[in-house]
DNA sequence: AGACGTAGTACATTTTTTTGTACTAATGAG
DNA sequence: CTCATTAGTACAAAAAAATGTACTACGTCT
């Protein structure tokens, strides 16, 4: 379930919250479409080139493929990847960032330093 | 079930993806810590002052207080946020980023204008 | 003719997450 | 004595997400 506006702040306590009230869903509306569990490392995987749906399943060998196409689909669905058919036997599927995908690089590339910074490395 | 190492590029294939097998570990890291549904809100809300549970509670008023306590508890774990109990009645506890947390606010600041850019405004 | 490979879909089942309801402690106010 | 307040906890139930298994289409290779 989204996290809409509505459920930010009820009815008649803006007052009390003006100016977070004013800026949140900008927060929301990026939480939302990053909410799925494996969205950030298939960004990730991404950044640097296209890949095929069976580059990203090797990688992420341990993802079920409904699971997979659904954070695929809801990627695409959010104009953050784009997805690229190409009409051969076997099919080829190539996944890419769009513009809009790519504008999140930046924070793709924080996140990595700061989970580098205090991570753990180890299996 | 959080993603560890061992579900990123299967025992054997590291050879296919010797650079992204080295560094994934960032984003997987910064990927768990930040998968609860309301986590980036929440440091959000705390990005400027701290709040107490009450506050958080009438600013998130749809969330579940199970969940709300849920998520506070796993922020805490992860050292993002600091849990101040005052030995008053009633109670009173306030919340506030860590030096950790705090270090994450560059991210939360590009989340925010990136949904700002592309998110919509209504409820 | 039959098997292979890719990129899926469909659906029932399991697992995880979230919710709702009731309950608690301590103390000050009336 | 009783009520109100804050910040929760406990537990069953509901909802959402993820999984496993089976299945498909289409050309190519043997």
């Amino acid at each position: 379930m989204d996290i809409s506006m509505a459920r930010i702040c009820k009815d008649g306590f803006e007052k009390e919250f003006i100016n977070e009230h004013r800026d949140v869903y900008g927060i929301a509306y990026t939480q939302n479409i990053l909410s799925g569990r494996w969205k950030y490392i298939i960004l990730w995987f991404l950044k640097n080139k296209e890949r095929r749906y069976s580059e990203i399943k090797v990688f992420l060998w341990d993802i079920s493929q409904g699971s997979l196409t659904k954070q695929l689909r809801e990627l695409e669905a959010d104009g953050l990847i784009k997805r690229e058919v190409f009409p051969e036997v076997p099919p080829r599927v190539e996944y890419s960032l769009t513009t809009k995908g790519q504008e999140f690089i930046p924070i793709i590339d924080i996140m990595e330093s700061f989970g580098k910074k205090y991570g753990e490395k180890s299996k």
